[in-house]
Order: structure tokens, then C-alpha cells, then sequence
DNA sequence: AGAAGCTGTGGAAGCGCTTCCATATGGAGA
DNA sequence: TCTCCATATGGAAGCGCTTCCACAGCTTCT
């Protein structure tokens, strides 16, 4: 019945001309209907509409991005997606931006520069926006984003002309030795990342800078034989870990960079015949899903909230709306059962003076599953952290 | 120099044009050296490659997408992106993926129908092809899928018609089972998931039905009290798994659905005081990373390789390389630390006739970081498998 | 009655590519 | 010398939209 060829024949989809044809109207008064632009009579409009449904319609987003200039994309580039803290981070942004338009295009990327590509490639005619977390841009990305003009806001990553989400990880360091400190601990020990250069990684340094200030100000300075920094291979993690665990006189405590490391830890320590935390205190950094499971005193750091708040500010900016330029989330000791008063070990060792009952040290704060986050409850996104951060792991 | 604007000074970068102006050549002739058409002399594409570096040209996706009639882009629908071993899926997804020039567009969809949308509404122009993680999708939208020819890949989803990796459940079932009963367990229950028959999500009854079968065989049938399927609400998990361990005479083993539930009821059992596996062994489905960290005994499935599989089948399917309609991987119990042989309980229960060294049950097969995968060794994408899981958890 | 606004509407131009056809150029063969 | 082909190249058309300008048909004022 119509000139053009009509509906989804080809597998292809029909287009605004199909649509025109069939509604018997021009193809910019179909674009008027699908823009929900006001100067199309009610009488065309729904003559339009149904033209629409009876062809299954679906404007093409392809068309739409070249024609708008603006895809409705937002690129979000991740490194170490096999890391847990970067999946609850991502968990958070696709929270935020699932109510609205956006789509995610993923870019797992690592330090390797064949991957690091989106970094220096991804132009505004690509995406919307980008969001990179936890991996700092190199000087020449750096530039080169900026030349891009790419609004850009970046999480757990501290720099400075974009805008960006990030925690106090020294005080996150300072927290975690005065926890320790207050059970009494004096021998303790640090289980830090590999600190690479290249890249900037500074939360390690920043980490262990708090933690050291703090230790050195109670009068029990970080002994250098009772550090390591290790790299990401497991093997080398359980080489550290043991080397540590393993010493003539090891440490009563330790405090791990990150959870990940606790737990490297907390294995060496069981393969060692130790008892956590009756010979040895341990505690981590992030408070991932495991550490709950494993009972892992750590410091938290909101990753999922990182990830909901980069994703907003992104929103903000392309918006237009002004937005901070640095946002630093809070952080808290989560006290489960990996840490515990220091044992005042006698040569046989076994017997500690002040025995630690069984169900001890339950969580402080409870857990982060009935915890509300900081917002009270409203219907706004603060209602969505909540409810998702209870459904995790089912 | 050039009469069309040059460069990126508008923030949007240079386009062919732009290019074609400053090497002196046509844009037909830009469009052949991107394209690596050999119809181009080599002094020509040399001055026009200077022309592209000198003003960062970068050709648009986009409108290439819309001239070429592909995007270069796979959607990936993810659902409960909260759940480990989703993410676990959409590793192999990427890793696949990364090594071609497709980009992924992740949809986190759930049982909401605003967020199914992805399923019914995607074109063929929005995407070159679809891979559908664990969400069966409804008969209209199967209808949907057809219609509009969207080359599909499906992903522990059982489904006639498209192309879909799955792993024999009933069979995962019984190796439950059978595991269970090797130890002299009788009295054995079963912790499951509340069946949602409106999408057919049909793994939990074929895990349930292959591991009735095999106890049946045995002669010890499970017996409906020991049997509960939950929602999965972290509340209601946790209740279900209080009442399964609470009851009067408790099954001596638990196969769970799923190594999330079988967590929860690790939890369940401590809070009420039982010793795992001394009082009650646990079991679990899937070898989530927490698996191993906690030491559960569960039944692995491949979850990387099966998002790795997936994504390839597609590929296969976009180069119009034959494929298999099905595939099936295949599952092994791994044996830790959370099951042992029943229990002679005697009326005052703790000391059990066979005690269980400490160090027992290690993993039968070594734990999946050092495991090589199936294939051997050579430069294909079974090394990146190995090679990707063995990064894990860094 | 004519001018001046509205309100709807059609469709060309343009977004930045790919593709194809037309054309130019330079031998090689007759 | 002329023909024919292979090799390079330019640029129009077209991908499916949005946007803007032009214009038709009505009112409403003067």
C-alpha cells in the first residue's frame, strides 16, 4: 500500500520514512511525535502513533546520535574488573544511571597500552561522558582529555581539573592503627600494595602514610622488617604473606591494604597452624562482600556509593548543573572477628592471660546489608542505595 | 589554510573532511586509508596518515555505524549484576571480547518489566548481536528476538531456537548427592531457590530434580521437611536457613541451591552454634571466589568459561562461522572443608567417633587458580582463561 | 478589507562516514 | 599510433535521524 517498503521484512526495522509514508505526513512531523514536540495536532499525532506501532517502530539510536550530536552513552572505563571492590564500585553506577536514559558502554582496561586506548581515543562524538575509576590517567590522557573537552568525572582517583570522587585514605591509614593500638597492639605489621610509579597509585602511599603517622605518634613507629609490599600475582601475595606470618618474631597485628590481601593473610596464617585472632590480629581495607563472610575486621571504605555518587556528578555536569569538584566519602572501622586484644604470650604461648570468648566482637556497626546509608529515607536515590546494597548475594 | 574548519578547537575533533582538506586528497580517498583499501598509492596514504595525526583525527563510530550499517557494538543483558557469579559470566564475556574490536553495551535488567526493555526493543541497528546472561527471556520476547533477525547468543538459559551454553544441572545435582552420600549421610536436606514459574528460571528445579533422583536411588529419599525454597531476600534466606538448621532432628547435610545460599546458612549454623562440617556438612553450586576463601565444598560450574564460550559463539555467529546450538559444560565437585563424614552422634553429641583432623579435606582437585583449564596449552583463548583466573582476587 | 500573528506541516540540509560510479593516468599490446 | 586495462582518485548518494526555514490556512486586529 505504501511507495516505500514497509515494516521489519529485512530484519532491519522500519524507518521515520516508513512511518511518514504509512501515517500519510511528512517525516518531520513523525520526528515532531517522537520528540514529544508540542506543535503536532492531537488528530496527526495519534494517526502518527499508530503508524508507529503497527510498523514496530524503533527509532534508530545510531541515527539519533549522529543527527543530535550526543549518543546518550556514557563510557565508564574500569581496570581490574576481576577485583571485587571495582564490581561493587560499577554496581553503584549502573544504580545511578539506570533510571535514567544512559547507556553503559563498558571498558575493561588494565595497565597494558594496547587497552588503555578509550583513555586517549574516546571522543564526545562517542560518548556523552566518561567515568574512570580507580585507574589514574597518565600526563598526555590527562591532556589529551582535556583537549576533548570531555566532561569526565573520575572515582578513587584524586586529580586535580576533573572533577572526582575519592575517600581519605590516610585517615583511612590513621583509623586502622588506632583501632589496633586500642587493643593494645604495639608489634604491628603492614601488608601494602606494590606501589607503581608509572601510574600514580597513590592510595597505597596514602594509606600507609596514616597509618605509619599514627603508629609513630603512639610511640610505636612501623618497623621496616614488619612491612611488605607486595605485587598483584597471587603467587607473589602468599610468598609476602607467608614471609610476614613467618618471621622469628612476627607481628601481633596487621593491617592489610586492602581486603584482598587480608584474606592472602588470613590463609598463610591458617596453612601456618596461627590463630586469628587469637595469635595474630588481622584487618583489611574496603570491606568487600567476603569480608563479611570470612568475619573480617576492616576499614570500609563505600564503594557502591563511590560508584552511585561519580555516576550523579557525571549526570550534573553534562547537565550542566554545577557540581563539586571533589567529593571525599567517609570511612569506618567495621570490627568483626579477625581482630582482637593483643595476646600476652607467655614462652609457651598458647594460653593468653585475657581469653577471647567465642562470639566476641560481633560487628560494631552492624553490617552493611541493614545499615542505612547516611541520606534519611526519602524517595530519592538515597532510597535506591539501600535497597540494593540489601539485595546483594542472594 | 584549509576553507573547512580545521581540528578540534570546537571540542568535537576534526572530521574526514577536515583531513582530506589538509593532506590535498578527496574523501574518498581519507575513508580507503582508514579502511586500508590496497587502491591507494603509498605516497598518498602517507601524506593523508600525516594529515590525521597532525589534527588527532579520530573517525567517528558512530557515523560509521550509521553509513556501514554496523555498530561494532555486542549489548550484554546481565541480570542480577549483584550476584557473584554473574559477575563471574560477564568476566569471560569481556575477556573474550577484548581481544576483538566489538565494544560492550551492558544492560542490567531484572524482573522488572521497564528494565526488560533491552530484550524487546533492541534493533539489529542498535547492536550487532545480543548475549543474554541467565534471564530466560519471555515467549513474546523470544517472538521479538526473531522477528527482528538480532543474532543472539544465550547463556545458562536453556532455549529452543537460539544458539545457548548450559551446564547439566540435573547431572550437577546428583553429583551433589552422590558427594553427600559417599560421607554416609542419610538424613540429607536440600536448601533451594523459590521457583519463579513466570520466567521459567527452570536450573533450581533441574539442580533439585537430578539430586531427589540420585537419593532416591540410594534408597534415602529427601523427605519434604528437609526442604526449603526461598526468596531471594536476604531476610527470607536467612529465615529459611534458621528454621532448616533449627529443627528437631536436623538433616546431618545440606546440598543449597547455590553457593550464596549455602553461605547463608555457614552463617545460620554459627549463629546457632553448630560446628561445620563436625554437626553438619554444607554444600553449595557454582565455586563463586568466596567459595574458596571460606573453604565451601560445592559443585563447580565453569561461570568464566561459560561468558567466554557465549561470547565467542557470537562472534562465531556475526562471522557467519557455523556453530553449535548448544553447548554443554561440565561440572565437578570440589571438595574443602564444609563437609565430612556423618556424625555418629552419640546422646551427648560432641565427640564424634570419627574425628576430623584439622588439616583434612584440602581440595580434591586443586583449587581453580592453579588448575589448568580443559584445553592444553597453546596460544589460543584457553590460555587467556587460565591465565585471567589465575588473577583473580589480587 | 488587509495586515499581522498563530498553528501545523513538509521537506531540504546536514550530522560524518562508506560505497560506488565516473574519470584520469599510464603503460602494455596490437 | 591507437586501444584496452589496471591503478588511483574525486565526490555524489545514501545511512536514518533532527532542525530549521518556508509556507499554508486560520484568526484576530486595525
Amino acid at each position: 500500500m505504501a511507495t516505500t517498503r514497509e515494516g521489519h521484512d529485512d530484519g532491519r526495522g522500519s524507518t521515520i520514512k516508513d512511518v511518514a509514508a504509512r501515517a500519510g505526513v511528512g517525516i518531520g512531523t513523525v520526528s515532531r511525535v517522537l520528540n514529544d514536540h508540542p506543535a503536532v495536532s492531537v488528530e496527526t499525532r495519534s494517526r502518527v502513533q499508530a503508524a508507529m506501532t503497527a510498523l514496530h517502530y524503533q527509532p534508530s539510536r545510531v541515527a539519533r546520535a549522529l543527527s543530535r550530536r550526543r549518543t546518550g552513552t556514557i563510557a565508564v572505563v574500569v581496570p581490574f574488573f576481576t577485583h571485587p571492590s571495582a564490581v561493587e564500585r560499577l554496581r553503584g553506577v549502573l544504580a545511578a544511571l539506570d533510571e535514567t536514559a544512559f547507556e553503559v558502554v563498558l571498558y575493561s582496561v588494565d595497565h597494558a597500552d594496547r587497552r588503555r586506548e578509550p583513555l586517549s581515543r574516546l571522543s564526545r562524538r562517542d560518548a556523552d561522558g566518561l567515568l574512570i575509576l580507580t585507574l589514574p590517567p597518565s600526563e598526555a590522557e590527562l591532556a589529551s582529555l582535556r583537549a576533548r573537552a570531555m566532561p569526565t568525572v573520575a572515582v578513587d582517583v584524586e586529580l586535580d581539573g576533573i572533577p572526582n570522587i575519592v575517600v581519605d585514605d590516610i585517615e583511612g591509614g590513621r583509623l586502622a592503627a588506632r583501632h589496633l593500638l586500642s587493643l593494645g597492639h604495639e608489634r604491628i605489621g603492614y601488608f601494602g600494595d606494590e606501589v607503581d610509579i608509572r601510574f600514580g597509585f597513590t592510595s597505597a602511599q596514602r594509606r600507609r602514610a596514616g597509618f605509619e603517622s599514627e603508629l609513630a605518634g603512639a610511640g610505636h613507629p612501623l618497623a621496616g622488617a614488619l612491612s611488605r609490599e607486595c605485587m598483584h600475582e597471587p603467587a607473589a601475595i602468599e610468598r609476602c604473606a607467608a614471609e610476614l606470618l613467618g618471621m622469628d618474631a612476627p607481628p601481633t597485628a596487621i593491617f592489610a591494604y586492602s581486603d584482598a590481601k587480608a584474606l592472602a593473610l588470613l590463609e598463610a596464617a591458617s596453612r601456618l597452624g596461627l590463630r586469628v585472632p587469637d595469635d595474630i590480629s588481622i584487618m583489611g581495607f574496603d570491606d568487600i562482600e567476603v569480608a563479611r563472610h570470612v568475619g573480617l575486621t576492616t576499614v570500609r571504605q563505600p564503594l557502591f556509593e563511590s560508584g552511585y555518587s561519580g555516576a550523579t556528578m557525571l549526570l550534573d555536569l553534562l547537565h550542566g548543573t554545577t557540581t563539586s569538584a571533589r567529593v571525599s566519602l567517609t570511612l569506618d572501622v567495621i570490627e568483626r572477628r579477625t581482630t582482637g586484644p593483643v595476646a600476652r604470650r607467655t614462652s609457651a604461648g598458647s594460653a593468653s592471660a585475657a581469653p577471647v570468648p567465642a562470639g566476641r566482637a560481633r560487628a560494631t556497626r552492624s553490617t552493611a546489608s541493614t545499615s542505612r546509608p547516611d541520606q534519611p529515607t526519602t524517595s530519592n536515590p538515597g532510597d535506591r542505595v539501600a535497597d540494593l546494597r540489601g539485595k546483594q548475594l542472594t
